[in-house]
DNA sequence: CCAAAAAAGACTTTATATATCTTTTTATGA
DNA sequence: TCATAAAAAGATATATAAAGTCTTTTTTGG
């Protein structure tokens, strides 16, 4: 369970990319498809909803492509995920509780929440510097 | 992401409930669908593998039905999830590092086997007993 | 105006989740 | 031993979501 999407694995792969190159840089799109190894229309799907939400920067036409809307140390991997994925949410409960017509009762319900919050701080507590750091 | 699935759902909601009853008190499988509000032939499905591990005991035939395999206290949610859902396994190359021809090179790998580690600690450390419990 | 590149939207394919139905096996007790 | 009750097993169906492709449009620089 709780497995992240080829979506999800190829956002990170994208942005990671994006991350090791100078902030000023323009990459192409299907130059970092290349090389991170993604199919360059899926890829360019995920790059859209990242440029809207401002994760990164978009440039159209001749000479245009993808930079880092950000410092990479400012971007965090639960931000990341999150813009693909959608909330992280270990059960649909967790979600809108006042919709569960069982949480008034269910004892595990707390227990989903102390997932999701553990698995933020995780993801939260990652920035996109030290994921595109050398090994 | 990480959604938990109807399945696992319905799996914790059926051994929850058979964790509340006495550990020598045979339940029908329809009466138990019916309490906790799941198709009875897709809960069949679901209390099948529960008896294959031992996590509930089955009787065929008249008077026959299911009961909790162990002590509520002795059963982690950690064992339901897993039972019905597979490993926890935030990312497929935490499954298989050897596979993962990016393991070599990838700093996210390490994030995820945390993520994973979070996860199961906080579901290991629940048993059926606490939540069979009335509030 | 032309070419390059991303944005947007429609569409296809595949896989997984969510069941349901039928048949078979096992056990009880009349 | 026969009828009945109940779970096991297996096949099948439907719905939803994931994964990927294709075409057209918009933007920009030269």
């Amino acid at each position: 369970m709780m497995e992240l999407t080829r979506k999800g694995e190829y956002a990170i792969r994208g942005i990671v990319y994006l991350a090791g190159k100078p902030l000023d840089k323009v990459c192409l799109l299907s130059d970092i498809a290349a090389a991170v190894d993604v199919p360059p229309t899926f890829l360019a799907k995920i790059f859209q909803q990242f440029s809207k939400i401002g994760l990164v920067k978009s440039f159209r036409g001749t000479g245009g492509g993808f930079m880092l809307g950000r410092e990479p140390e400012n971007i965090t991997l639960l931000e990341v995920v999150e813009a693909v994925e959608g909330p992280i949410m270990p059960n649909r409960c967790v979600a809108a509780p006042t919709d569960c017509e069982r949480s008034g009762f269910c004892n595990v319900h707390p227990v989903w929440r102390r997932v999701q919050g553990e698995v933020r701080s995780v993801l939260g507590g990652v920035t996109l510097k030290e994921l595109s750091a050398a090994k």
